[in-house]
RNA sequence: GCCCCCGUAGCCCAACAGGCAGAGGCAGCCCCCUUAAAAGGGGUGGAGUGCCGGUUCGAAUCCGGUCGGGGGCACCA
């Protein structure tokens, strides 16, 4: 950890002599919680039982599987804003463990990844010396906190007893492919049996005929995850290549911002565009927050709509549209600069009388396509967002529209994405902004095919109406001219319905070292072959050097050069793969960062198990479908805590990988993650010197509203807490202050879990009183005896008790633990004015395991001073005797004409009408009547009563 | 440009399903303990819910508009 945290500031409030050498201060907060975490972890205080294996016990049925987000073990450690969601997990799964559920709790690491790596490239060290140094950090700032997690099940991606499984899961994959007649994954063996069984053919040869390299050709196209030519996102700056998901909007890498080039690179590519339709459907069986559901909707992109092909002389190009209502509309056809058929297309001159504004200035065709594409290819993603002005060259050919045999110009143009649909569109100007906006630049055509709206004022009508200028579809409104047009397309082969996303495959492979290696070599033919299973792991090699060649980041020629690629006594290896020993090269690329986070859930639930990943009864017990959850429910982890910024990147791939592991009946859950929740931010005041430097924000003061360096005034501004910003304030430095426990319910009453709010230590402390008050009510702060009473309390003490107790079951069932604070802290203040010489025991006796979940330690202390030998971490926790929770008589406010003017007590056991006399005998509320008649009075029982005069 | 979320006391936040605007904490103020101090104890004032309009007997809550803040997507055919 970086070794200033927790020092210069304020020390640690030490008692001094008149300080009570029983009050609970910081020091004496420091030294129960140290004691209690020894004693949780020497007793495994918090180990979940498993049905079977080495962590095997007494499973009851009733389980609860609670989740942090994987955590990569930053050098800089923790600041107070990271363990809010573990600490709410915590709450959760406390409060769920001392109700008697068996609660799967633990912490590991995704440690695999950029930072460790290039940190080590800095300073030579070995990339794992530190990343397991940071671990250690990271581990002793979370046990301060006291976190019931079962330690057993600590798991870390860079441990070769974890990629082993990595890489045995990818090789899974790598032996599956789609079926799309059963709508999943099986075992590549399937497909070869039906290859070797059917009469298909290759170039005119039989399965039988083709050499082993020519049939892996082919099943590489089948499988799912496969070798791929295709443009993929290379990072100059970085010396890798990185998935679509890593790249921002500006066409950066998320990661160090570098330019990203579309380059053809030879690279490993998951399939995950086969499980689109799934990926999207299955959301709805899923407890998550709309919102990312929304992200993952939108970021696969499914549409429905029709693939059209246009002849151009002896070619077609096929155009993906949503809107094949409107081909008669069709005016022009557009390819991206990219698209495969653009050199096929180009005639040799210019069609006579081509119009000016087509040709870009060339004397040919082929000129002005030639230039337009370099022009294309040069600019950034980012140059051509900007940019959205229309451009283009016609090609100089002509397709021909099928509906109508009209001549429609073929065009280059860079608004149509080459990576999106077939890279083809048909242009139909009156039905589309786009469109319109080219077709006016250029001159073309606009032909409206739905009729606008009497009034339309606008340019291209996206809307609904009756179809017109379309032959056959006249009349009929869009969804019914889709069907028809459709089905038209398909009788005469002209097109046909299909279904597009928006998601591509997902680039795999990385060119860097610290990552996991891939379990593939490759023969001398050049294919690939996966290595068995019992040669796993395949451990990565020792370097000399960690860093993968980086270029200037704008040099879009650069090749990649793995690290690993250097290795060269490892990269050749000589193996005997069942046809005798020979020598085999081994990929020198490294899996994705996400790799490891895509299956960590199967591995917390069985992390020792050297047979399998996850034994299957383990898994269908922590993670399998449960009949509580209803029919469809798809299983997964319980309650999944994390950041929304996962949305699409690790929630995606790790949803996909979960379901090749179900397809092929290695899991009984079809999701990994049944119940999503995202965690707010705590943020931070930063403040800026006139310069424009941050000062220290500690010590920055506030007089009249403004804000003062010393004697400089300095501006205030508010964001993300970090250590250029000068304004961290780590969980270490609150626990010498304040101690764990009050830290952990200051973060938790700060308000409900999902709502990002600034940090302010100043507040801290009235976390901290409310502990020293309760203490005290049960402990002596002179002696340090226990000073509960045993009589009993009276009536009202048991009405409050027991409301809060039936208040707190559901705030913290419902993760309000913020109210569920509050609700302690009124019952307590009840006691502290009440009972001046200790609580009743009774009390004191419910309100100690109501505080457990929040704050564990001194829950424990004080549990054990009253006189409980057994630790409270499986409970008791109290629950509310109804007979308390009802009241005798009922306080109801009345209202005239809507403003409360009196009060009335009657029973509540009292009829409407009852109370509604009651209230208009009431004096004020008569005076106020006098002698007319209310038009209506209204009694809502329990609540209130309204006359309307 | 499109979509989503949020605006309650000086600050962070409560208010079940439309029913008395305040549970809790910080800060403030008063008092007590103390030679003194406070991160000790006790007590206490304070907002009509960003703004405008509507529905309703009744609106923080529902609807429409508007302002402010945050987020997502952005030539996806």
């Amino acid at each position: 950890m970086s070794g200033d945290a927790g020092t210069g500031r304020e020390e640690p409030r030490m008692s001094d002599e008149t300080t009570p050498g029983h009050r609970y201060t910081a020091e004496l907060a420091g030294e129960i919680e140290a004691r209690w975490q020894r004693a949780w972890e020497d007793q495994g205080t918090y180990h979940a039982p498993n049905p079977v294996g080495p962590l095997r016990g007494e499973v009851p049925e009733d389980k609860l599987f609670v989740q942090d987000m994987f955590p990569y073990p930053s050098g800089a450690g923790l600041h107070v804003g990271h363990p809010l969601g573990f600490i709410g997990t915590d709450v959760f799964a406390r409060y769920h463990r001392m109700t008697g559920r068996n609660v799967l709790h633990t912490m590991g690491f995704d440690a695999f990844g950029l930072p460790a790596e290039q940190y080590a490239v800095q300073t030579g060290q070995h990339p794992r010396v530190t990343t397991e140094a940071n671990i250690d950090t990271y581990l002793r700032q979370i046990r301060r906190l006291g976190l019931g997690h079962d330690e057993r099940r600590r798991i870390s991606t860079i441990d070769p007893g974890y990629y082993r499984w990595t890489q045995w899961i990818f090789l899974q994959i790598f032996n599956s492919y789609y079926d799309a007649e059963q709508g999943k994954a099986r075992p590549i063996e399937r497909l070869v049996e039906r290859f070797a069984s059917g009469d298909r053919t290759w170039d005119g040869k039989t399965w039988a005929q083709l050499s082993k390299a020519e049939r892996e050709k082919v099943l590489n196209e089948h499988r799912l995850v496969y070798l791929s030519d295709a443009p993929v996102n290379w990072a100059p700056g970085l010396g890798t290549v990185v998935s679509n998901e890593e790249v921002t909007a500006e066409g950066r890498t998320e990661r160090g911002n570098m330019p990203v080039f579309r380059r053809n690179l030879r690279q490993w590519m998951m399939r995950i565009t086969a499980y689109g339709d799934r990926l999207i459907d299955d959301l709805d069986r899923l407890d998550w927050p709309e919102k990312v559901k929304s992200m993952q909707r939108n970021w696969i992109g499914r549409s429905h709509g029709a693939h059209v092909d246009f002849a151009v002389g002896e070619h077609e190009i096929t155009v993906f549209t949503t809107r094949p209502d409107t081909l008669f509309g069709a005016t022009y056809v557009v390819l991206a600069p990219e698209h495969e058929l653009v050199e096929a297309l180009v005639p040799a001159e210019w069609p006579a009388g081509t119009d000016e504004r087509w040709t870009g200035g060339a004397a040919t065709p082929a000129e002005a396509v030639a230039a337009y594409r370099r022009a294309a290819s040069t600019k950034s993603e980012l140059e051509r967002q900007e940019n959205k002005e229309k451009t283009g060259v016609f090609t100089g050919a002509f397709a021909v529209n099928p509906v109508n045999d009209e001549r429609v110009p073929v065009f280059i143009a860079d608004y149509v994405l080459a990576s999106y649909g077939t890279g083809a569109i048909m242009a139909v100007p009156a039905q589309d902004q786009r469109d319109w906006d080219f077709a006016t630049v250029f001159g073309l055509p606009i032909r409206r095919t739905v009729q606008p709206p009497e009034g339309f004022d606008g340019e291209a009508f996206t809307g609904d109406g009756p179809a017109v200028n379309s032959g056959f579809l006249d009349g009929m409104d869009v969804a019914e001219a889709k069907k028809a047009v459709i089905s038209w397309l398909e009788e005469h082969g002209r097109g046909r319905g299909t279904i597009n996303f928006k998601l591509r495959d997902w680039l795999f492979s990385r060119q860097r070292y610290w990552g996991e290696p891939f379990p593939i070599v490759y023969d001398e033919d050049g294919t690939p072959v996966a290595v068995p299973e019992s040669m796993l792991p395949v451990e990565l090699p020792e370097v000399d050097d960690y860093s993968p060649r980086t270029f200037d980041p704008e040099d879009a020629d650069s090749e990649p050069s793995p690290p690993l690629s250097r290795a060269t006594d490892w990269i050749t290896v000589e193996l005997d793969l069942g046809d005798g020993p020979k020598t085999y090269r081994r990929d020198a690329n490294t899996m994705p960062n996400w790799a490891g986070s895509c299956w960590y859930q199967l591995r917390y639930v069985d992390p020792t198990d050297t047979e399998s990943f996850c034994a299957p009864e383990n898994e269908r017990y922590w993670l399998g479908p449960q009949p509580s959850h209803g029919p469809g429910d798809p299983g997964g982890v319980d309650l999944y805590i994390g950041g929304v910024e996962h949305a699409v990147l690790h929630l995606l791939y790790s949803r996909f990988w979960q379901k090749v592991l179900y397809d092929l009946g290695h899991v009984s859950g079809e999701e990994p993650y049944r119940k999503l929740f995202n965690q707010g931010y705590i943020q931070a005041y930063a403040y800026v010197d006139k310069r424009g430097v941050y000062v220290p924000a500690a010590e920055v003061v506030e007089r009249d509203g403004k804000h003062f360096f010393g004697d400089e005034e300095v501006r205030q501004e508010y964001g993300k807490m970090g250590k250029s910003l000068k304004n961290v304030v780590t969980p270490d430095e609150m626990c010498d202050q304040y101690g764990a426990d009050t830290f952990r319910l200051y973060e938790m009453s700060m308000g409900p879990m999902e709502v990002s709010r600034p940090w302010a230590t100043k507040d801290v402390v009235g976390a901290q009183r409310f502990l020293q008050r309760l203490w005290r009510n049960v402990v002596d702060e002179e002696t340090g005896q226990v000073r509960v009473q045993d009589a009993d309390p009276d009536e009202a003490t048991l009405r409050l008790l027991h409301k809060t107790i039936a208040g707190v079951h559901d705030d913290y069932a419902n993760m309000r633990y913020n109210t569920a604070g509050a609700k302690l802290i009124e019952l307590n203040n009840h006691l502290t004015k009440n009972f001046p010489d200790g609580a009743p025991r009774a009390v004191a006796e419910a309100v100690v395991p109501m505080l457990a979940p929040l704050c564990p330690h001194v829950a424990e202390e004080l549990w054990a001073k009253l006189g409980h030998g057994e630790s409270l971490a499986h409970g008791p926790f109290p629950t509310a005797d109804d007979r308390y929770l009802v009241e005798d008589t009922v306080e109801y406010p009345i209202q005239v004409n809507g403003k409360v003017r009196a009060r009335v007590t009657v029973a509540a056991s009292a009829t409407q009408d009852e109370v509604k006399s009651a209230a208009l005998a009431e004096e004020k509320v008569a005076a106020l009547v006098g002698t007319t008649t209310p038009r209506k009075v209204i009694v809502v029982p329990g609540r209130l009563v309204n006359i309307v005069l």
